[in-house]
DNA sequence: CCATGCGATAAGTGATACTGATGGAGGGTG
DNA sequence: CACCCTCCATCAGTATCACTTATCGCATGG
């Protein structure tokens, strides 16, 4: 079972074809052919079938092992090249967007330069799965994921990654729905769920997915999908709420005036009771920068 | 990173001997020694210091990922196998003796017997680590482990398995302090820890480690241990218990008459909570014979 | 019925991973 | 202080392995 094996087989599988494979690969189909053959020699089973190309079910269960296999391959590499060739001070912190904004991370960062002013810090944003994905696989030290969950539920995006990483609640808020400011419901004191089924609704898959999660909670037909917003940045997906493609679903903020565009307002969500919540992934930190800023963010969620 | 090579680097490690890992692996030494040095080429990292071996910080953060990265490897290995060999009703279930006989093992078995007459099942009884090991590397579809936690905690056991496995516990009792049947507390309706500070205690680490756990949870300095027992049988542990070598913990049984040895007797432990916990690991379980054993196995905790 | 596309197979070659022998550094011993 | 012994590194030689190139077999579709 070489990790070089595997990852031609992941190929194939994906590409659902050999000579596609061979050739993203660098390899020739040849090369391919010979290696899925010694690999099902290796296990003594079929793991594809051949025209049309596809895994049997054995190969089913190995594609499901092989990528956190392959992923925590990356990262022990990354970790040891890391802990040899940088006690240098160098820090990779991925992020989505909403997350690096509600977990305080500027402020904590500049807290970090003033402690650790050699500190070369980069700041990577991403999606939440993306995020994961970095900081399992060593790419970055630390990951800040957004996203809505029930209040003591843990972000579904930490039980994804592959279990060797560690996830930490830095931030949560409540939820308010974003809604163009002249919108009849605009001036709501609070607003329930089912006050909204009719509504259309902007998807942000980048954003927390509003919308994915709204139907896994209520479970209900309505939301309509009015728009799907695949980038990450909020004032435009505030522009769309104002333009009125939809409504859609944005951290709350207590005291301070709602900041996300001034075309549109946020009547908090009363129910079902929701939270937006930020988690800090990291695998085990050694002392350093990482762990210097693991820990000024947030005292604990 | 080839897997061969992460091994034999684990077996030089544990024996901090090349010569020792090549006897112990079938290798010559010069085969390690190039094997190693290969692979520290590869990571462009020093991962041993010679003379005397032992591992380098780089070498430290790679053996913290080689054991469970070979341990999925292994899982990997046998699931594919599996999943092709044996449509066939073959199962394996690994557990320690008190989690056996707290779940319901044998019962439970006997109902699997009656709806697949022709299951081929195998118990397998080890320490709770062990059973984790077993289900992790796959070579056990299903395992119960026991130990002594907090009521809403899970088992330590759980978390330190790789991270590819489902815990669910499946049975939970109080604590039950067992004294010999003439000692002066025998009578007594209830105990609480500090009680019991300067008694003699065995600990049983095959058993839950009471002792062990007793001084994480209460941290007191007392609980001297009077002999460690390293066996698995609850029986002798009794008879060590009734011939007054110490006390140690075991599942309270409600109703029933204590049920671990005629010189001994169970008083409840009150203070503080601590609960005897039976969880059940298992990887993704293919619809057969281990899935309906696992859904037979008590209906949630 | 033939062209085309795709995977399997065969043959050849350079790289690789062992074994066995030798070298050199440390640590103990007379 | 010389000696030896242990242990790891290195070298040379060889068998194996993993790739490329070339070719074959077999579907599918015109």
């Amino acid at each position: 079972m070489d990790p070089h094996l595997l990852r031609t087989f992941v190929a194939v599988a994906e590409h659902r074809s050999f000579s596609a494979a061979a050739s993203a690969l660098g390899y020739t189909q040849s090369a391919v052919s010979q290696q899925i053959a010694a690999l099902e020699a290796e296990l003594g089973v079929a793991l594809l079938r051949r025209r049309p190309v596809e895994p049997t079910q054995a190969g089913e269960r190995l594609l499901e092992h092989a990528g956190p296999l392959l992923l925590r391959l990356a990262a022990a590499r990354a970790d040891v090249t890391r802990a040899a060739a940088a006690p240098a001070a160098r820090l990779t912190v991925a992020a989505t967007a909403l997350g690096a904004a509600s977990a305080g991370l500027p402020a904590a960062l500049m807290r970090l330069r003033a402690a650790r002013p050699r500190a070369e810090v980069e700041v990577r944003l991403a999606g939440a799965p993306e995020v994961a994905r970095l900081v399992a696989a060593g790419e970055a030290e630390l990951g800040l994921a957004d996203g809505l969950a029930a209040p003591t539920d843990p972000l579904p995006v930490a039980a994804a990654t592959a279990g060797h990483l560690t996830a930490r609640g830095v931030a949560h808020r409540d939820l308010a729905v974003a809604l163009p400011r002249e919108h009849p419901l605009a001036g709501a004191a609070g607003l329930a769920l089912g006050d909204l089924v009719d509504a259309l609704w902007i998807d942000a898959p980048a954003l927390g997915a509003p919308l994915t999660r709204l139907r896994e909670v209520a479970g209900a037909d309505g939301f309509r999908p009015g728009l799907a917003y695949t980038g990450s940045d909020v004032a435009t997906l505030a522009a769309l709420v104002a333009a009125g493609h939809g409504l859609t679903l944005l951290p709350a903020t207590a005291g301070t005036p709602w900041p996300y565009g001034p075309g549109t307002t946020g009547v908090r969500l009363t129910a079902p009771r929701l939270v937006h919540r930020v988690e800090l992934l990291h695998a085990t930190l050694p002392p350093g920068p990482a762990a210097d800023l693991a820990a000024a963010l947030a005292p604990a969620g």
